[in-house]
DNA sequence: TTGCAAAACGGAGGGAGCCTCCGTATAATA
DNA sequence: TATTATACGGAGGCTCCCTCCGTTTTGCAA
């Protein structure tokens, strides 16, 4: 799943690659590398945020030694299982955006990033305390997931259904953070609340009143 | 604290005290459950959520046994301590709904939220992963601010300026978890998004339509 | 004041997880 | 096949967690 993260083929190899003395990883660190990302992801699913990390090693048939030289932290880890849950994200943006109109596709995205979320029960527990203590932790996979959100935002925004004072960092910080704060059975909640947030992004858009007059003030009381 | 479970005259002394054998705490645990609660807050505060228990014990001159005995986990201390901030933000709700119109006041207890929070960066990175791991940490204390963040919205629903579907659970969830996903260089960010949370709030109000069309579209745009 | 339980104290110690280090095994290359 | 750069694995040292129990202190009553 994550074979792309492993450096490119050789060709690819720029300067900076040639200049630390980079090459090509051996085939059994990638298979390794490989195991203890799936393990990783089925130990934290199963068993919250404190597995211990000798325990996803001896999941992936590896030692411990094997399990930090691919991942010096555990933050490291859980951050390459991460990665592999946003790609899917980021790929429903855009399937969102050619299927319906731009501010549907917003408010569709925040609520599928909510369901999303709810679904990774075990993960998320693992990805709460990370996310929220350390700002720095993913910027590069953030990075992708803003942009996803940015694109959103800006072609309602293009469209005169969303507010324009809003960017795509906010934006997912205030889903995840709603996220953050409810569990499995309040998933719902969250739905809800993500539904009041999409409300204030189109109030204020530039053809909000116009919406409002019409009678379409309430978008998630199906 | 507990001092009124202490009995009245030993005559009034019934069986379900004499069962659960309740009595006034010593002078001596009294002291130093304070040390503890002391020593924790500087210790979070200076060093972040992951300072050995030992050293907090150290810090307040007592032994590891009484530190335990105080707070049987690492959350029940950090408890003692999250409870003392709480109190403070729903005195501030109750003085700012007799100063100013419910709407306003609402608006100025989330901002005050994310400021007070803000703040008090080291207990955050303690108090952070608590909150969003353990949906159960501080029922008592965290129900205690629902409440004063339902005093708030009801007002503004009665006052017709706050709409009606949204509890103050949800509420204090929404700007928690806002609040959590940003840190202190960013608290301006946080300002930012609960602003468009009120906005959210205000949408599809008693009279929100009025409140539109007379131009008090964008709360917080000063 | 003195004596006596009851309550609280403190820290040794067993257990678990973290992470490093280095001898051994293996894939890539010639 | 021989060589060498890489990767593997797990023992071991360290820290922290938490419990347990002998010692000390406090509050109360005579």
């Amino acid at each position: 799943m994550a074979h792309d993260i492993a450096v490119g083929p050789s060709g690819a190899v720029d300067a900076a690659d040639a200049a630390t003395g980079d090459r090509r990883p051996r085939a059994d660190a990638l298979r390794n590398r490989d195991l203890l990302i799936t393990a990783a992801a089925a130990a934290f699913a199963a068993r919250g945020a404190d597995v211990s990390l000798e325990d996803v090693a001896r999941g992936a048939g590896v030692g411990i030694g094997t399990l930090y030289r691919h991942f010096p932290t555990r933050d490291a880890l859980v951050e390459a299982v991460y990665r592999h849950e946003i790609d899917v994200l980021c790929e429903r943006a855009d399937q969102l955006l050619e299927t319906m109109p731009p501010d549907q596709a917003l408010a569709e995205w925040m609520q599928l990033f909510v369901r999303h979320v709810a679904t990774k029960r075990g993960m998320l527990s693992v990805l709460k305390p990370l996310l929220s203590t350390n700002p720095n932790f993913s910027d590069q996979t953030r990075g992708r997931a803003t942009e996803a959100a940015s694109k959103l935002l800006d072609a309602g925004v293009a469209a005169g259904t969303v507010r324009a004072d809003v960017d795509g960092g906010d934006l997912l910080r205030a889903v995840g953070g709603i996220c953050m704060t409810t569990d499995q059975e309040r998933s719902e909640a969250s739905e809800r609340l993500v539904g009041l947030l999409f409300d204030g992004l189109r109030h204020g858009a530039a053809g909000s009143a116009a919406a409002i007059q019409s009678g379409d003030a309430s978008t998630f009381q199906d």
